[in-house]
DNA sequence: ATCCTAGCTTGGACTTTGTCTAAGTCAACA
DNA sequence: TGTTGACTTAGACAAAGTCCAAGCTAGGAT
């Protein structure tokens, strides 16, 4: 069972077979899919998975911090199983394909304080836009 | 006539009554609005105006670098008229409101080489996030 | 081992956000 | 003032996500 499982079942997660599914899925060499991409590849898998349970254990995961969602300019977001390592991403404009990157520097101390309105901040996000090297 | 209209003009569009409402709506004190809300402000001045010109004219503008499409982590992306002036986001997780911020630092040049896999970097975004006043 | 039940899953209807198309309209130039 | 190609329209369509009532089941209780 992956580390991401035994996570969710110390969190107090009943471990259906669903989620063993969506789990491994994001477990595994295929990252930054879309909940569609998802479903499919559970589909493969266990193929009466409901697109509803998809999204819920996405939604699940997310709120647990486990996995982290990414809104590129398309329409789908996309979920990202390494979210347990601060990282940012850098997406190509061609093709679409996204890649994990880890700049330098404090962003949040980037912030004066004179440009924070009163905010409390808690996070910061970076999206790098480029070209990749096959679309360039 | 704004400013925007101006250089719209300039650039060869039709002034028609349907963008020059468009383009009030945006550069009015109004700002990080959904598309549905500027067509939402539209009628209200042009009653007969469709959603599909405001999305055509919204896109238009943001190809043309009149306006910036912001992506929050919800459903509808929002447009920020002020796009002439580099800036980056800080979203309240609270109610939503968005601030326009400037960072210090040069976000790009935090990418080392080692990791841009080839690609041609051609800009990055920030978003803050965090707890404004009346949320936290 | 089996029962119970809260929590999970399902299919499908529904909503939101955005795109497309064919037909009609009109801004701007001649 | 007429012409014309760019613009607008209503409504159908599509994509992404949410919600709900009904049924199922993992895992603790017995």
């Amino acid at each position: 069972m992956s580390d991401l499982l035994e996570r969710l079942r110390g969190r107090g997660w009943r471990l259906t077979s669903q989620r063993r599914v969506v789990a491994e899925v994001l477990d595994g060499e295929h990252v930054h899919l879309t909940a569609d991409e998802v479903h499919a590849r559970a589909v493969s898998v266990l193929p009466e998975i409901s697109r509803a349970t998809v999204y819920n254990t996405l939604g699940e995961m997310v709120s647990l911090g486990e996995v982290m969602e990414v809104a590129t300019d398309g329409r789908a977001k996309r979920y990202d199983p390494n979210a347990r390592h601060a990282h940012q991403h850098l997406i190509c404009s061609g093709c679409g394909s996204i890649r994990d990157v880890h700049p330098q520097g404090d962003l949040i101390a980037a912030l004066p304080a004179g440009e924070r309105f009163g905010f409390v901040i808690s996070g910061a996000e970076v999206t790098y836009r480029g070209l990749c090297p096959d679309c360039s």
